[in-house]
DNA sequence: AAGGATTGATACCATTTGTGTATCAGTTCT
DNA sequence: AGAACTGATACACAAATGGTATCAATCCTT
């Protein structure tokens, strides 16, 4: 299950993708926006930082915004960045994990099947695919 | 990320459609076999019987058994038996839950699609094939 | 009838994770 | 100088995870 953590990276990025580009937007800006708790936020935004999805402006009209352009960020790398637990199925799955049964777990195979389908389609999804269906809605 | 518990639900569960059919095992062979805790075992079988995947005969040579052939048990069920909470990508996307952005919040679709998807999946699966696999593994 | 082997049903416990809060230092614009 | 920002940590608390323990009920064998 994705976690409130990774939904609020998301959500937070997708502003940031629908807003005008190149512009700082603050912390606190995003979180009345987008009704993520501020301190929350903040954090989120540095582990984003860190993982160069966004960069940031210190100081008064400071804020951050997209480090590239929305069409080539995409879901994987959000969930990667925000929770890089959530994206493997199994931990035998995880990195330099050692799974004793790898070599002759059919359940191994299986799930790192699965696993496979779901990273493809979270590559083939960006913040621009996002951005579009979001300004196609129907207003409620 | 699939969790310990339904790992065992798994694996316990491929052991006895590997086995003979219509006989009973216990808990302490299924768990010497698959190398799993007795007493968590013990309450995971628990958990599998309520949701009628296996059925249980107590007093001695009693133990569990496949409630129905392996051909009609889905990896869904199992997950969805051992750990309700995993089969859902977003807390939003869970049964009542009342997501305020459910109508408007792309994200939601886009979580919704793939979730779909993965369901599919494992329902695609069942125990049959498993151990099938299994059985036409190379030696080690 | 007795005793061992087995499940049913709970209760308990330690550790980790999830979700959030708080604090203080550094930076930038006015 | 001061206000509005981010950077970097540390703290707090509830829930989930992974596992253990206990005792009652049941069944087979002798």
């Amino acid at each position: 299950m994705i976690t409130r953590e990774t939904d609020y990276a998301i959500r937070a990025l997708l502003y940031l993708a629908c807003g005008k580009p190149n512009t700082w937007v603050s912390a606190s800006v995003l979180a009345t926006q987008m009704e993520i708790p501020y301190r929350f936020l903040r954090r989120i935004l540095l582990k984003l930082g860190e993982m160069k999805l966004v960069v940031s402006a210190r100081g008064k009209y400071g804020g951050v915004r997209l480090a590239k352009p929305a069409e080539v960020t995409t879901l994987y790398e959000i969930v990667q960045a925000a929770d890089p637990q959530a994206i493997m199925l199994n931990i035998c799955l995880a990195e330099g994990e050692v799974c004793s049964r790898a070599v002759r777990c059919v359940i191994h195979d299986e799930l790192a099947d699965i696993q496979q389908a779901l990273h493809t389609r979270l590559h083939s999804i960006t913040l621009a695919d996002l951005a579009a269906k979001d300004q196609n809605r129907l207003p409620v």
